[in-house]
DNA sequence: AGTTTTACTTAACACTGTTAAGTTTTATTT
DNA sequence: AAATAAAACTTAACAGTGTTAAGTAAAACT
């Protein structure tokens, strides 16, 4: 009975084989500018056979983006883990490191977090609910409990907080990714100064 | 010679049409929902009378975004003017008033600061120079000099303080902007706590 | 009234995402 | 080994997109 391993094997192959050839071409190219067809050329299949392993092209973007923030949050848990003593370091590394991840990966940052891709039912494409967006919320949330218990920030709603950092990080970033024609001062610096003001302004 | 001048003012009238048909379309349906056939059927003209008007598709948002952008910057105005003699409180309701107005027209606040749209060549289709959002910029350094003048907020680079400002308010704006589906907190408490937040850490 | 200019439309091109139907390849059964 | 069943993949097509070139109707000027 190896066959059907087998198989599910050549299937699960050929299923990476277009992830990769699209997160490729959508990193590079950006998602609205590559085309089923384009995938398919790439891969030499015809364009139906991605629908046999994707439901659409907003999943296979989904997909990608999963794999993508897998690795996001593997980088923030491991931040944890390292200097576990100081949560407020573990903090702004955190923020620090999203930030980056965002810059390194701009066009999977832009899609999971900035184009907003809705369906004709107005609903989004990207749920919320059990995606690596929501389990790298939840390591911020953890971060700033853990702040708070240390009397390294003020006390509050760290609901009310974790989404005020959420929104100061990622607006740095999706604004560095987003207006490349724009004057910003140096990057570091201002991520910097984004970082420090929101540290400075939840301290006690 | 009053015909030249009635045909221009025929032209206009048609301008005027055709932008106000596509506007309430983009804000209701968004951009990417609205075909210029659609368009088009509404106005009752064939799909190519746009062009004679509008260079294209993006050419016809960006007008609408800086007719839509002008009356921002009326606001923030009217909000100098009010009460010039305390500049951090200038430049906490003009905070107030950025979200405010990307929540109030969320589909113009998309396309002109979320969804970054780019031609063939990956240049920006919305300029930043001469554009209203530089014209709303200006408004914002102008506040944070004035603030850091009156020693309401910590002495440093204006640059780099107005800059840390966008980020903090265009990242919460963008947030409950684009992801709906997402548990925020009370929307008026989480947009409280990022401007309390930024002020805060930007004072001395 | 005839000519030129302006305004607008028709038809077409080269794409897009997606689906239904058909074909080829692979595996199972007789 | 041949016939049958199942899986994998492709072809052709639909209904739509932004955009352009060429053609027509209307208005203005001579």
């Amino acid at each position: 009975m190896g066959v059907q391993e087998r198989r599910e094997r050549e299937k699960e192959e050929l299923r990476e084989i277009i992830l990769d050839a699209a997160s490729e071409m959508f990193a590079q190219e950006g998602y609205a500018n590559v085309s089923m067809r384009k995938i398919a050329d790439k891969i030499e299949y015809s364009p139906t056979t991605i629908y046999l392993y994707f439901k659409d092209k907003s999943d296979l973007l989904n997909q990608i983006c999963e794999e993508t923030f897998g690795k996001l949050i593997e980088m923030v848990a491991a931040i944890e883990a390292e200097d576990a003593d100081a949560p407020i370091n573990c903090l702004q590394k955190g923020m620090r490191a999203y930030i980056e991840f965002g810059l390194k990966y701009p066009n999977h940052y832009e899609v999971t977090f900035i184009t907003p891709i809705m369906n004709f039912l107005g609903q989004e494409v990207h749920p919320y609910e059990g995606s690596s967006g929501q389990k790298a919320f939840e390591h911020i949330t953890r971060q700033v409990v853990g702040s708070m218990q240390a009397g390294q920030i003020k006390q509050g709603d760290a609901a009310v907080i974790s989404q005020t950092i959420w929104a100061a990080i990622h607006g740095v970033t999706a604004l560095l990714i987003g207006h490349q024609d724009f004057p910003f001062v140096e990057k570091e610096i201002l991520i910097d100064s984004v970082i420090k003001t929101t540290i400075k302004g939840l301290q006690a």
